[in-house]
DNA sequence: TTATTTTATAGACGATCGGTCTATAATCGC
DNA sequence: GCGATTATAGACCGATCGTCTATAAAATAA
């Protein structure tokens, strides 16, 4: 009823004075101002960056327009830029946001004394295979796109990703070091270019599962990840 | 005069708004039409595909815009669409352009009998290790760019890419099956998973170097690499 | 030569979309 | 209650993409 109302008038002021900026004389404006309580949007925030999570691991930063990322949480653009100074400023809170549940990740699966390191590792990539599988392979990892794209991004990307590709690499090191320590590693073994190159390769085989929509650069990739290191003895 | 008259309904609509474009009253409007021959402009399209080459390289399709190639080219809009009937299409004989130039500098370094076959793959990689420094770690892989973004690309492309990958992959495979028969690498090395690792790697290893403007990913892929195929045996 | 067609460039234009900002309303603290 | 705060709706501006017209050199035909 209202809301007809307020259609009837926005359209009316549209069409004859499109620059007006009347004072609608009945406030009956709905919609406009903070909505009432009774609305379970949990926390708008938390929302968006689960859109954009969700939006970015997609598309990367460039290619994802605030309106999709707002569409997807239900959200207007208002609140949007209440919550974020900008996008960069979002983005920001994306990368730390991504490190902070990967990271966790990483420490369920590589900390999990019920298996030995090699297999905690393994049994992250399974994870991953699962997780790619089930969003049919349209999403890939927030860092890795924006890696990709950081000559378009701000340049105070740089060393956010670099930070956050570092912190992973020590978990995936300190797994090595681990069956080194066990015997299940060589003993001259770098572990720490090791676990460099475990996530420079694995990046490139997420982007190209992404691109061939298929698990089978997961796999190859772990495959002769593993064939390679475990038979430098 | 018709012109008169667009101009007139322009003024009209954005009367509003003091925004005159007015319209030059003199048409010495200079440098319109097809320009002298004396313009060594040898061949504007294969400017526009070098330009774009260069854009893309560094910055992805997404984020380059028409614009920006027309601008390094010193090009004008007019001939772009002259030339190509859309950013969709320029986009495919990047993709041509890159394979074509790409395929000969892996073939002149792959079938190079001067060397071993995993010295020539060496060759290939110090060779992109230079050209990477040579741009200061800002043009990567237009594949691995496109390929990384395909999700915010015309469907059209995902095949393309694929078959260029593929295309690489069997120019390593045949170098491994080489060094297979040559005895330089193990009898029962899967010289096609091999070859498929290696790009999957390779790309990662392009992209994480332009993120961190270093040759040191390359190298540490490289290393790796080798030291996984040659000591599995 | 002159007239006509073809080739190629310059850049204005409209639609759309990204990011920012203003207006507004519900809620909170006192 | 009543201002201050919180939070939302959407208008606005500028940039970009692709189309379009105007223009003129070059090629071709008469």
């Amino acid at each position: 009823m209202q809301v007809n109302v307020s259609a009837t008038l926005l359209k009316t002021s549209a069409s004859k004075i499109p620059l007006s900026k009347k004072k609608s004389p009945i406030a009956a404006k709905l919609g406009r101002g903070r909505p009432p309580k009774q609305s379970l949007n949990a926390d708008t925030k938390a929302l968006l960056i689960r859109s954009g999570l969700e939006h970015l691991t997609e598309y990367g930063f460039t290619a994802s327009g605030i309106d999709a990322v707002l569409k997807r949480a239900g959200v207007a653009k208002g609140s949007f830029y209440y919550y974020f100074s900008s996008k960069e400023a979002f983005g920001k809170e994306l990368i730390a946001s991504y490190d902070a549940f990967f990271g966790k990740k990483l420490d369920a699966h590589l900390l999990d004394e019920n298996f030995e390191p090699l297999e905690r590792l393994e049994r992250y990539v399974a994870d991953a295979e699962i997780m790619m599988k089930k969003y049919r392979f349209r999403r890939g990892c927030l860092i890795g796109n924006l890696g990709q794209e950081v000559d378009s991004l701000p340049e105070s990307y740089r060393s956010l990703l670099n930070d956050v590709f570092f912190g992973w690499q020590q978990r995936v090191q300190a797994c090595l070091y681990l069956a080194q320590w066990r015997g299940q590693l060589a003993a001259d073994a770098n572990c720490k270019e090791l676990a460099e190159y475990f996530w420079i390769g694995w990046e490139g085989a997420v982007s190209r599962a992404k691109l061939t929509q298929s698990v089978k650069p997961l796999r190859c990739f772990f495959t002769c990840f593993i064939a390679g290191i475990s038979t430098s003895q």
